[in-house]
DNA sequence: AGCCAGGCACCAA
DNA sequence: TTGGTGCATGGC
């Protein structure tokens, strides 16, 4: 399966971005080729990820799990698509980076990075609330230990794959249940709230989408008790794709702006306000990028 | 050992 | 709206 890509779209770049933790458990790099498990209706195609020859990425089944029902493989199109946000002319986000002291050197180095998505919305609130307060590296080795005590796998070609929870396996646990990951009470209340709510219908990919605008959706988000203006802004920059999502008092933002202007300190909020004013409609890509650089 | 993490709820003005 | 505080837990 041929997948065609914009021309501001180097697969390397997006590779370099899924390797940045060697704990991840979602997917799996080698030789420069991404290895996935997903999971469309009852189906668990595995697939890798190559650049093709010209502006195309080859989609491949492994094993034996190609699906046999064409909708069920535009599915998998539809989710690498997805999340490469393959669909997106970045060309006015780099036209407004060349003159911007922040983004000039990051767009440069990184040309042709993607905001790489969490097209699910289960698990991208829930990766948002394992890594809030705490540092990456034990965020994924929570998500590590949430996907293998509850998520399945499946084994292919002598590998094993990985498959996220599903929201009806979280929303029936109690947080003695969650408590064996070691995480604190709070974010097992946040976790199993969130996939009750998912489970319920309550709360949708589509239902966010339909408000409409990137503003009712996290409106919509932040009504939801751990999930405050961080957690709603990575949300709709991950998942939800409004370009304008921003994650404004992020940390990490906060120090590659301190990185690349040489401080000493991190940037006031009211500098970070002046710093990004110009990143209007596109400040979810500005956060990317500057994420980037702390790799 | 001590500061810091891709924050959030809650409370005061 | 803004500005503090407590929180819990592990990385480095």
């Amino acid at each position: 399966m041929k997948l065609f890509v914009p021309a501001e779209f180097n697969f390397e770049e997006n590779v370099k971005y899924l390797l940045r933790s060697s704990n991840e458990c979602l997917h799996r790099i080698d030789n420069n080729r991404i290895y996935k498990a997903l999971s469309v209706a009852d189906e668990t195609p595995v697939i890798e990820i190559r650049a093709g020859d010209c502006r195309e990425l080859v989609v491949r089944f492994l094993g034996d799990t190609a699906p046999s029902r064409k909708w069920v493989r535009a599915e998998v199109a539809r989710y690498v698509r997805e999340w490469f946000d393959l669909d997106r002319d970045i060309v006015p986000f780099y036209r407004l980076a060349e003159s911007d002291p922040l983004l000039k050197g990051p767009v440069q180095s990184f040309r042709g990075l993607r905001t790489v998505g969490i097209p699910d919305l289960f698990e991208a609130v829930t990766w948002g609330i394992l890594g809030q307060q705490m540092n990456l590296t034990y965020a994924y080795t929570l998500k590590r230990r949430l996907v293998e005590n509850f998520g399945r796998s499946v084994d292919c070609e002598g590998k094993t794959y990985w498959i996220y929870p599903t929201p009806d396996k979280i929303a029936a646990c109690s947080v003695e249940d969650l408590a064996v990951l070691r995480m604190t009470v709070k974010k097992c209340e946040y976790l199993i709230d969130t996939a009750q709510r998912i489970a319920s219908g309550e709360l949708s990919k589509l239902g966010l989408l339909q408000t409409g605008s990137h503003q009712a959706a996290e409106k919509m988000l932040t009504s939801i008790r751990g999930i405050g203006p961080w957690t709603a802004n990575y949300v709709s920059m991950r998942c939800l794709r409004f370009p304008s999502a921003f994650p404004i008092d992020d940390v990490g933002l906060h120090n590659a702006m301190k990185h690349i202007l040489g401080r000493d300190s991190k940037p006031s909020k009211a500098e970070i306000r002046q710093l990004s004013a110009g990143w209007s409609g596109w400040e979810s890509y500005a956060t990317f990028y500057l994420w980037r650089v702390l790799y």
